[in-house]
RNA sequence: GGAGAGGUGCCGGAGUGGUCGAACGGGGCGGUCUCGAAAACCGUUGAGCGCGCAAGCGUUCCGAGGGUUCGAAUCCCUCUCUCUCCGCCA
């Protein structure tokens, strides 16, 4: 959501960024639903003045018994009655169609973001580590795993329909060693406080970072008007939802490990197989509420967070910052790190870190108080620290042996139980 | 699920339908006093929107949305959340 008046100020640089996204010039049309709404509100309220002005000599004619004065004010406010209402429910009217048209607008891109029509034409940052060498083959995690008889998409199908799995034994457990990794050092290294947040929640939630009202054909809605979030960014996000936090508060780190639900609806036909994208994972989730000036130093701390995981278990990645045709809808920039699967002999996907600006902040009316005392819109951040699923997947992948077996890497061994390979003939 | 009680400013807590953005207390901030501090005393302390360079003026907001009324924090309806008791339950 923007800022009004920013528009009204920077009509031609709101275009022009809408541009870069690809989006015909707006400002015309908000500006002038902006105006009519502004001349509507002070016709309103000279109005309302004029009632309650009259309203207080109706209660003063009163006391004193003036009763023959007091029923010329009564009939002059009656006559300003209709108006009134009719005013208000025009204004209402007025708010409505603006916030409209504004809600459904995506954030505009940093300068420093490339141009770019697709993924084809995003910037590589920087890439960590080098390809592992295998003198076998490398098969896909799918493989792997069916062949471990430890990850079951037929099960699952017959449970919940296509693009979920059933994990078993210590292809569990990774997953949930991977979850485990994740936490500790986000909360015990990186600042973060882990919460445990509802996974179902309101439409306001969803309006607040910016999945709805136009994604809402990607979310899993319920009978009861909730919603199951698509990821914890949502969440976690919220958590500061119209509140006026403290200047000390900020910046504030929160993490969470939950499930993520997504409709997938424009996805038919692609990743299919496998783990890669599914209608259920699970993600650990970083969310950092901060001041303007922290915003920007922030995403990079976020983003070296997210990487330090991949450098613990030792995954070849790299990290490329997306182009204005490839970033998320309330971001203004996002760093994507992709991690190398050999048996898919390709990066992927693993995590996405983004700063939005004060973009959610308007949506969820979230701000906090400056040093001067002035109330003004925090600035927020998300990003995923990891994606555990696409991360199991990248272990089975990188961590494979010529026998079909999978290696723990060190950093999950005290999260392994001791097992130093798994998927062996006795699973 | 059943029964009841409530949602007022940073917190606690008043508020016969009229001059209430809202008593009073606490907290915060500023000041007086003091060598300094405490205490005491004085002052100050909500958010949104509109107009304005600004000072400021106006307007809206007492959980949310409707309604009654010339006028609603106060009356009515719906919703929502919280609390207590009972039932059920991981």
């Amino acid at each position: 959501m923007f800022d009004i008046r920013w528009i009204r100020d920077n009509p031609d640089a709101f275009d022009a960024g809408l541009a870069r996204r690809g989006l015909g010039a707006t400002s015309g049309e908000v500006l002038k639903l902006d105006h009519a709404r502004r001349d509507h509100v002070q016709k309103l309220q000279e109005a309302q003045t004029r009632r309650n002005a009259a309203s207080k000599d109706i209660g003063k004619a009163k006391a004193s018994g003036d009763d023959a004065g007091a029923q010329v004010l009564i009939d002059e406010v009656a006559e300003l009655k209709s108006f009134i209402q009719n005013g208000e429910t025009e204004e209402r009217r007025l708010t409505d169609e603006l916030e409209a048209c504004l809600s459904a607008l995506p954030n505009l891109p940093y300068d420093e973001v490339p141009d770019g029509a697709s993924e084809d034409d995003n910037a590589l940052q920087h890439t960590v580590g080098d390809k592992p060498q295998f003198d076998f083959a490398p098969k896909q995690h799918f493989e792997l795993g069916e062949d471990m008889g430890l990850m079951d998409f037929e099960t699952a199908a017959k449970l919940a329909g296509s693009r979920f799995v059933v994990l078993t034994g210590p292809m569990a457990r990774m997953e949930r060693a991977l979850a485990q990794l994740m936490l500790d050092v986000h909360t015990q290294e990186n600042g973060y406080t882990e919460v445990s947040p509802p996974i179902l929640v309101n439409s306001d939630a969803l309006y607040g970072t910016g999945q709805l009202p136009k994604f809402e054909e990607d979310q899993f809605k319920t009978v009861d008007d909730r919603w199951l979030i698509p990821t914890a960014e949502v969440s976690l996000t919220n958590l500061v939802r119209e509140s006026i936090l403290p200047e000390a508060d900020l910046p504030k780190r929160v993490t969470a490990f939950t499930p993520c639900f997504r409709a997938e609806a424009g996805a038919a036909g692609r990743d299919t197989r496998g783990m890669i994208r599914q209608h259920q994972f699970s993600k650990v989730e970083l969310v950092s509420i901060t001041t303007p000036e922290q915003s920007d130093g922030e995403l990079e701390r976020m983003l070296g967070c997210a990487e330090e995981i991949l450098k613990r278990l030792g995954l070849h990645y790299r990290v490329v910052v997306l182009c204005t045709g490839d970033i998320g809808f309330g971001a203004r920039k996002t760093y994507d790190i992709e991690v190398w699967l050999p048996g898919q002999d390709m990066f992927r996907e693993i995590s996405s870190c983004s700063v939005c600006g004060d973009f959610q902040a308007r949506r969820m009316n979230a701000r906090y108080r400056d040093g001067e005392g002035n109330v003004q819109h925090v600035h927020t951040l998300n990003g995923s620290g990891l994606a555990v699923g696409r991360t199991l997947i990248a272990v089975l992948e990188n961590y494979q042996q010529a026998d079909g077996t999978v290696k723990v890497p060190d950093a999950l061994a005290p999260y392994m139980g001791g097992i130093e390979t798994f998927g062996g003939a006795n699973g």
